[in-house]
RNA sequence: GGGGCGUUAGCUCAAUUGGCAGAGCGAUGCCUUUGCAAGGCAUAGGUUAGCGGUUCGACUCCGCUACGCUCCA
């Protein structure tokens, strides 16, 4: 290496080191390297391009000069990645492709302002379908977490330009060795009736070397997205790492130094629900290249893992735990944990960043898996002790906060949630470890030498301890686990939950479902009218039983029919608003009625799915009728959606500008709100938040909603928009206290920020006076950082207010009692407050009006119970001295009854029996006519257990006398009868007893 | 969505076939010692998460609810 280039790679080294204060990126044209420090591993003549300094060869230097390339190449727009959390696709774990973001372009559902678009994608593949974590470490090239550099065309330029300037940009601005690459085409396939694609072939033989290009069948070269939808041919682009021969044959057979690094689909055909083909009208190409892998090619690294994406990382994580340097072998436990480690720290701060938190469930269950097994690499292999994983996101920040700036803005969140989960998982490891020592302990008693599966199970499923972990542990201790038991374990708990799956109620509608429609020729449901809701007349276009379209369904009180109209005033579950009820009422030419309840509205593709029962006659395709909605539910629902929006607009002026919306839930009786805040509100906080919703309606302030062009409604000042969600374009503003012309004529007027407005499809009220009265139900944490509240409006807002002042009542008049009218009296309120439903602040005062009644109650309890006591202690003393003084002798049993006691007072008079007669049994009676129940306690000296005489059995010869049972241990025994006439019997019979024994 | 486990004094946890709800730490008070650390004695503190059921009797068994942990999908 030159001079010249060593005092390049300083320099940038430093500036990786130092972000760039300016925001400066570093162009494609940049000639850095900053390879120095890597080039030891390697031999100079497997470095073909890495230190030419004319090229592009960081990794943000590679990354940038793909995008350049699309835009001045050939003028395509920077779509920016989306959230690697998917916001609107619920089959969706994780965001695992460039061209999630555009499947509603590819399906002919969503449309852009552009045709051509390119980006890097952050991608995470694990825990759906796709899973590359159990690779994660085991190899050079999977990761949980990769960026996905792509190019698209929405029915603009097809195979030629793609494939040209993939190779232009791959050996002019790469300056890739043509002579190692190679490319595959489809060969075709008769039996599906595919043609070759002798346009991809031709292509690639016009740019590559004779030899080079290679046939792929359907597995490797032929993409669809689903058993139905868009599909067609692709071509695979893949590099030779070592050079200098015809690596033909290596081509997808596995070879690490002969990979695929750039696949090009080319969209034309759509499969259909009978499986034939049709040629696609508008042909698409979407290209995807592994960021990582293209990194590693151009700095001609044989690992990803060797590139500066991960370098930094690596740094981090040897500084922060004391391993030694990492070694790059592929079977070395320290270099495994290296990259685990690396790879997962990388995905947990993406997915982090983008609102995913570690959970129990869904994909927040996976993070937690994730980040468990890193923590378990850097504590097992490592030897770290306490949390050390949140100290590596400083590093992820240096690597990518410039690609994904929110990366860099959120990192102190978080290294937070990073950190409090590691604890968590500390506390959880300890309690395994106790639970271990047990079942370990328990194999040693038995003389055995291997932990039993049920043990091994129970440990993972319960306490969450991985097997993995056990089976070290165990090996520590000199002793085995049974692996294949617990595997079998495994299965069986598997088999249990998905069993259930199955008999889910729920209405399914696949998406090969819509295509069927669209076969049907149903056109997209018309429902304009959703915002004034007037009953109208529509026509049954087609009905869906769950599994495939019926021409009629019967009335059925069980069984959900779907069914989609022409046009319909309902508004369909969406934006967090549950759907409108109502029913829909036919009377065909013969006299016949039909009628379908429906209970349900789901938005599928354009059509608006209704669901219910058919309750009344039989229900026909082309069946004309009035269909309507409840509306008084519409109206409840409303008031609810408008004072959300009022709810929002009242927390943000509460708690700050950071209060984002992380949900919401509309329905009849409640609103639900999610949102982002650090602590839970206080008193206070909730008593203002209250106050401002309140002020608000008391205003009647005017509701506006109308649709805008995005941008413009973009422009309007202090405008609300959910974090990470994709909005249509014309988006619905709804705007309440200014008309959202008055926002458009001035919509950097500083005043907005102090009204609410909010892009929302939803149903809203005229005026917010309509709302009557709102108050906040209650408020708690859903996350950690995520904060929930419910809250009512109108009648049911004043309910919760009448029942607290109820409540509020009956405590000022139950301080004026005493005795048992006291006690039974603040018991009842007690449960009474536990099944009502109280506003927070109602709540609130509630329990501290009733502090002093408690405390009242109390000390009237143990009073009470202290004069029981006190009572039934005297007469224990006297019966004793009576006893004492009778000459009767020790070994004669004492048997009294004790006036008005319980079994725990007469359990503390036997106390005084005991210190005054210690070698006499005693056996002390109480009855309650009142309650018509008997007490009896007795107790017995281990002298006259020897002769026989034991409390348990004497007890209960008694209780059985008067109509009870009872039982103990042979020293002391409670029993009770429920015969208070009887018991002079209970006496006779327990003298009787006593008796034989003497 | 479906399992498993848990919730007992301010904190950490006990309580053996259902039979007198405890310990340690902390708190309070007194005492001893005193340069500090500490030591001794005593006391208070409980709707055993909530509601319902079984039982003569439930922390204990059963059902529901809430909250938490955990596994599977």
């Amino acid at each position: 290496m030159s001079s010249a280039n060593s005092a390049a790679c300083a320099t940038s080294v430093f500036i990786f080191q130092l972000p760039p204060m300016n925001g400066r990126r570093v162009g494609r044209a940049a000639p850095e390297c900053n390879d120095w420090l890597m080039l030891q591993a390697y031999t100079e003549d497997a470095l073909p391009y890495a230190c030419d300094p004319m090229r592009p060869s960081t990794a943000v230097a590679i990354r940038q000069a793909f995008i350049d390339f699309f835009i001045a190449k050939a003028g395509h727009t920077f779509a920016p990645s989306s959230a690697v959390v998917p916001h609107d696709d619920p089959t969706l774990l994780f965001t695992n492709a460039g061209m999630n973001q555009f499947k509603d372009v590819f399906l002919g559902r969503g449309k852009r302002n552009y045709t051509r678009a390119v980006n890097t994608q952050k991608c995470i593949r694990a825990g759906g379908k796709h899973n590359d974590l159990e690779d994660v470490g085991k190899d050079t090239y999977h990761h949980t977490f990769f960026e996905m550099l792509g190019n698209w065309s929405f029915g603009d330029y097809f195979k030629s330009e793609s494939i040209r300037w993939g190779f232009e940009l791959l050996t002019e601005v790469y300056g890739l060795d043509p002579n190692r690459l190679y490319a595959t085409w489809f060969e075709g396939n008769k039996e599906a009736g595919l043609e070759p694609d002798l346009e991809a072939k031709a292509l690639w033989e016009s740019l590559l070397p004779a030899g080079h290009v290679i046939p792929g069948n359907m597995k490797d070269n032929f993409w669809e997205m689903g058993e139905t939808g868009p599909c067609g041919p692709c071509s695979e682009i893949h590099f030779d790492r070592i050079g200098g021969r015809n690596a033909a044959q290596l081509v997808n057979s596995g070879d690490p130094d002969v990979l695929e690094i750039w696949n090009h689909v080319f969209i034309q055909f759509n499969r259909e629900p009978d499986r034939s083909l049709k040629s696609l009208p508008a042909k698409h190409v979407d290209t995807g290249m592994g960021l990582e892998r293209l990194v590693s090619v151009i700095q001609g690294k044989r690992s990803n893992y060797d590139t500066d994406l991960w370098s930094p990382v690596f740094a981090a994580i040897q500084t922060r735990t004391g391993a030694r340097p990492y070694g790059g072998k592929l079977d070395d436990s320290v270099d495994i944990a290296y990259r685990v480690i690396a790879d997962h720290i990388r995905c947990l701060s993406l997915a982090i960043t983008d609102g995913a938190n570690p959970s129990n469930e869904g994909r927040g269950y996976v993070l937690r898996r994730i980040l468990r097994r890193a923590v378990r690499h850097g504590h097992q292999t490592m030897g770290v002790r306490g949390p050390f994983l949140h100290d590596l996101v400083n590093a992820v920040v240096l690597t990518l906060g410039d690609a994904f700036p929110e990366v860099k803005q959120h990192a102190t969140r978080v290294a937070q949630v990073i950190l409090d989960e590691e604890v968590q998982f500390g506390r959880t490891l300890e309690r395994g470890l106790a639970l271990f020592g047990e079942a370990a302990a328990r194999v040693r008693t038995q003389s055995g030498n291997t932990i039993p599966a049920q043990d091994a199970f129970k440990l993972h499923d319960t306490f969450g301890f991985p097997i993995d972990l056990t089976q070290v542990m165990a090996e520590e201790a000199g002793l085995g686990v049974d692996v294949a038991g617990y595997e079998a374990l495994m299965e069986e708990a598997r088999e249990k939950s998905r069993a259930v799956q199955g008999t889910d109620a729920e209405m399914h509608f696949p998406p090969d479902a819509i295509a069927k429609l669209e076969a049907l020729q149903v056109h997209a449901t018309d429902d304009s009218t959703k915002f004034d809701p007037k009953p109208l007349t529509a026509t049954v276009r087609a009905i869906w039983n769950g599994t495939s379209f019926d021409e009629h369904a019967d009335a059925d009180a069980e069984r959900l029919v779907a069914v989609v109209f022409g046009r319909t005033p309902f508004y369909a579950e969406m934006g967090g608003q549950v759907a409108d009820h109502g029913v829909f009422q036919a009377e065909h030419a013969s006299g016949e009625h039909a009628s379908i309840s429906i209970t349900d509205a789901k938005r599928v593709g354009g059509y608006v799915l209704h669901i219910g029962k058919v309750t009344r006659g039989r229900l026909r395709v082309g069946d004309e009728g009035t269909l309507m909605i409840e509306r008084e539910r519409r109206e409840l629902i409303r008031a609810n959606h408008t004072t959300t929006h009022l709810l929002n607009l009242a927390l943000r002026a509460e708690l700050g500008p950071d209060v984002e919306q992380k949900g919401s839930m509309v329905d009849r009786e409640r609103l639900r709100f999610d949102y982002s805040a650090k602590q839970g509100l206080s008193l206070e906080q909730v008593r203002s938040i209250e106050a401002r919703v309140n002020d608000a309606i008391r205003a009647n302030l005017l509701v506006d909603a109308q649709e805008v062009s995005l941008a413009a409604a973009r422009t309007i000042h202090g405008v609300r928009a959910v974090f990470g969600e994709r909005y249509p374009d014309p988006v619905r503003v709804v705007s309440i206290g200014a008309s959202v012309d008055a926002l458009l004529a001035n919509p950097s007027n500083a005043a907005w920020a102090l009204q609410s407005t909010e892009f929302c499809g939803g149903t809203h009220l005229a005026r917010t006076g309509d709302a009557k009265q709102f108050v906040l139900a209650s408020e708690g944490g859903l996350a950690a950082g995520i904060r929930r509240v419910f809250a009512w409006t109108g009648a049911a807002a004043a309910a919760a207010d009448a029942t607290v002042e109820g409540l509020l009542n009956r405590v000022s008049l139950a301080l004026e009692l005493s005795g048992p009218e006291l006690l039974a009296e603040s018991a009842d309120i007690s449960k009474s407050a536990q099944a009502l439903t109280l506003g927070a602040l109602g709540r609130a005062a509630f329990d501290t009006a009733m502090e002093p009644l408690k405390a009242k109650a109390k000390a009237a309890r143990k009073d009470a119970e202290g004069a029981m006591r006190d009572r039934a202690v005297a007469q224990a003393r006297e019966l004793t001295e009576q006893h004492a003084a009778s000459g009767a002798g020790a070994d004669a049993a004492l048997i009294a009854v004790i006036d008005d006691a319980d079994t725990p007072t007469l359990m503390a008079a036997l106390d005084v029996a005991r210190t005054r007669l210690p070698s006499t049994a005693t056996m002390f009676l109480s009855a309650d006519h009142d309650e018509k129940r008997v007490s009896l306690a007795a107790i017995c000296p281990k002298c006259a257990i020897e002769k026989g005489l034991k409390a348990g059995e004497w007890v209960k010869v008694a209780a059985v006398a008067c109509g009870g049972n009872g039982g103990g241990k042979p020293d002391a025994a409670q029993a009770g009868g429920k015969d208070p006439d009887k018991l002079h019997e209970a006496l006779l019979a327990a003298r009787a007893f006593a008796n034989q024994t003497r």
